[in-house]
DNA sequence: CAAATATATGTAATTATTACATTTTTGTAA
DNA sequence: TTACAAAAATGTAATAATTACATATATTTG
């Protein structure tokens, strides 16, 4: 559980109110929350809060490079200030996304060789679908 | 260059007018389209083309898995008839998705060892970001 | 303090996708 | 072939995520 306040500052992005209780959230709530997920948990205890600036927020947060935006599920862009390089596992059940170890034998800091060398790489995203294990329990 | 009468058959798909159009689209023209590239595209042959059966159409094809359903880009969902695993890379400048081959030691077909064991683990996946030797070349 | 800049807010627009009711086409059996 | 049932296609309207934009508030700096 890291300090948001420190964190954002680490990044060079000016720790606002907002901005903290947005980064504190995602660093508090491993879930893979969606813009919507964060306003409605963040609402309640910010009267003004607005959900624009959640998505002002997470594109701040994302261009500076101190959160993952996550594309595996097809309705909305879901958040991850996990910065470790990890896979992520959507079941398509319940729709819950896990994070997943990287596959050992890829390291994605380093150039993966798939790629044309005149390519430059930013970022690498490994998505599983499936069915979780408490999904495959409840099958009647 | 196949024949998409024939590849709707052997995927059990009912080879309608428009089926078989959408997916002789799709196999000629490997640039990972959206719903909206696809009806473009096809509408003029087709005056009476309707968008909503290009997403229902391509909802038979997923469900059937004939297609994959590439989720790399925010804005719209994106299809590939190419069923051969493949990775897919996004540039963050023009927006093209290319094909990139698989990393040689990952196995899509293959259990990966990460995922818990009581997961059932459907599809696999890999997006790469960045910036196309085209974009960067066209840099100032 | 005052001006400039950065950040936040609210409303309205945009747009991909889906829901749903209706129409058209296709397959089948009398 | 004709009639009926099932499948597929269509059009319109709704939903919902995201963005554009104008305005307001807060913060920094001279």
């Amino acid at each position: 559980m890291q300090d948001a306040h420190e964190y954002l500052i680490a990044h060079n992005i000016h720790p606002s109110q907002q901005r903290v209780a947005v980064m504190r959230y995602l660093l508090d709530h491993h879930i893979h929350p969606t813009a919507d997920d964060i306003y409605t948990a963040l609402a309640p205890q910010m009267p003004t809060l607005s959900k624009t600036t959640i998505y002002n927020t997470l594109k701040v947060f994302a261009d500076a490079g101190a959160i993952q935006v996550i594309t595996i599920d097809e309705e909305a862009t879901r958040y991850d200030a996990t910065l470790l390089p990890h896979a992520h596992f959507k079941c398509q059940k319940c729709g819950l996304v896990y994070d997943i170890d990287f596959p050992a034998n890829i390291d994605p800091t380093a150039r993966q060789p798939e790629i044309p060398k005149d390519f430059e790489l930013t970022s690498v995203q490994i998505y599983y679908q499936g069915i979780c294990a408490k999904c495959k329990r409840n099958q009647n």
